[in-house]
DNA sequence: CTGAAAGCGCTAACAG
DNA sequence: CTGTTAGCGCTTTCAG
């Protein structure tokens, strides 16, 4: 069950090792020889050891991503603008949810340095920040996406949206709607909710329009369905008049969305309904959302690692809004 | 630049190279010398190479896996089951699209091999067959997702679903709706397919029913949007009657139910529908479906890996019927 | 209990 | 052009 070695190679083509190693690497040799070898490593069906390798170059070529759950179709994109970049430069991903569970985000930024990932992208909160300075600071770029970072070391680089913009475009477009009154379902007091809420505060205020604190709910950041249809029936009890319900994070569309049904609420005749990231099923459901670029904000991200500029990169992406039929003029 | 190696915290601790990795390894050392060596390494910010120690394993404990397309909501979940295992043995996950692109398939599962993962898991098609057959006879166990290769050598396993059943299911469920005539999309002549549609022959059978070959699209394996509506447009012109579309592949269901919808045909009233696998929305938008337990399969397959069984499991799952308004009662 | 020394599979100077 | 000789960072005998 021992794999075939260069060494073994080497033996079977009678060169030396250091010749096999020359041909696999496209190094000078004669091709009478570099073929001998060649047909030995063939016949030998060697594979070279990628891991003994990367021993050498000091670390490994793999991206090493830490996604909260990649069932949020934002994550998802990013995934997948990643992956395409990384297949383009021959690099590997080495991926991981975290759930936003502190426990793991730690141990698996640990597990990723461990494993001399060519660099690190991640979603997740305040927990791994110190970790990743000190990855950045030794020289393994690291993007942190969605959030960004006080004073950030060279080769630490953040890709995130223009939230402000995100909350003031769907603020315009729901007073553009002759709608007033809104709630505000929010998921965690994380910087991108935030941002979004003073977006929409500045976009209201245009219009001395008002967005009250009892109208918005700021849930915990790992909420489960029956939380979100609790906090949905509460703001709509408390705020009788409202005339749109607005989702801050695409993880809680579905439960929000279902949860304004469920009450026997038409959308948009009864509540207007507006959320972030565009899905795949959006359109079909007539759903109008602002979106991030995310797949592009992916790609982004793994170029800066490929590319490890020795500066730190602040990305920031202009959000979009999709205007469907969900938050339609009000009469 | 350099990182702090085993040698750096020997010296800072006063002891052999050895001992420092014994303490680290939790070997028999006294506990004043353990607790300088800890000691050093905690001040050096010391962080093991999983690379090296790899190295003597002879292969990494990381689990590689191919998908085609994690957009698809089976696929997902499977990753997310195979994330599950893997997290709670310690493992990391390496993944790759391959997008049924046959150059890439091949490139990626050479790529793991190299990278000596601990098993692979892939979705793939034929294209790697041969290669995967190596793998497992050297030692690295492999699952193949959704399809079952001929005599598996031991380590290679496969985990799919009871298709023949899943497309009995659709059948008797449209026949019990009281519809008969239907159209089948299908994604590629692969097995998963073929044996759905087997199925559908074998329920409908069963009331003297009848599938014509006329009624049945199978599209090639990575088609857009514009193909299967096409495809779903045909079906509907060779065969007016239509009682009931099937889509074979949780993959199209957005697209042939936007052609349906598109062609002003309401469902179930006009046409029922019915399609594969469960997604976030299908039951706001009532869409009736057979699902796979994909999350399980996905740690099973893990679970395969890990534990690696000196034999060749054929896991076959069984599919269940939501039904839900999309394929209801006729009249 | 601990250190010295021999590798793991491969690359990278050096000589020839 | 090609072989020899050191290592890379760590584990693992084998002596002390």
């Amino acid at each position: 069950m021992k794999r075939t070695t260069i060494g073994d190679v080497a033996a079977a083509a009678n060169v030396s090792i250091a010749t096999v190693s020359r041909v696999l690497n496209g190094l000078a040799v004669k091709e009478v020889t570099a073929t001998r070898v060649r047909d030995a490593a063939a016949r030998l069906e060697y594979t070279p050891n990628a891991l003994t390798k990367s021993i050498f170059a000091g670390r490994s070529s793999t991206i090493g991503v830490l996604i909260d759950d990649l069932r949020s179709p934002f994550y998802l994109d990013l995934m997948r603008g990643i992956d395409d970049v990384a297949a383009a430069n021959g690099s590997l991903v080495m991926f991981s949810n975290t759930f936003r569970h502190t426990g793991r985000e730690v141990a698996q930024v640990q597990a990723m340095d461990e494993q001399r990932v060519r660099g690190l992208i991640v979603t997740s909160g305040a927990s791994v920040d110190e970790r990743v300075r000190r990855m950045a600071a030794g020289g393994t770029p690291c993007v942190v996406v969605a959030r960004t970072l006080q004073d950030p070391p060279p080769g630490l680089h953040s890709v995130s949206l223009d939230n402000v913009t995100a909350g003031r475009m769907m603020a315009e477009h729901i007073l553009s709607c002759g709608r007033r009154t809104i709630g505000v379902i929010a998921s965690g007091a994380v910087p991108s909710q935030i941002g979004r809420i003073e977006g929409l505060r500045k976009g209201l205020g245009k219009d001395n329009a008002l967005l009250n604190d009892d109208a918005i709910a700021i849930l915990d950041d790992d909420v489960t369905t029956p939380e979100v249809t609790d906090a949905v029936t509460s703001l709509l009890d408390a705020n009788p008049s409202m005339e749109a319900m607005v989702c801050l994070s695409g993880r809680y569309t579905l439960a929000v969305h279902t949860a304004l049904i469920d009450r026997g609420l038409s959308i948009p005749e009864d509540i207007g309904f507006l959320t972030m990231d565009d899905f795949a099923w959006a359109q079909n459901l007539g759903i109008t959302v602002v979106t991030q670029p995310s797949h592009q904000m992916g790609q982004e991200a793994a170029k800066l690692i490929v590319e490890n500029p020795r500066v730190s990169a602040q990305l920031t992406f202009e959000p979009e809004l999709i205007s469907r039929a969900s938050c339609g003029e009000l009469r």
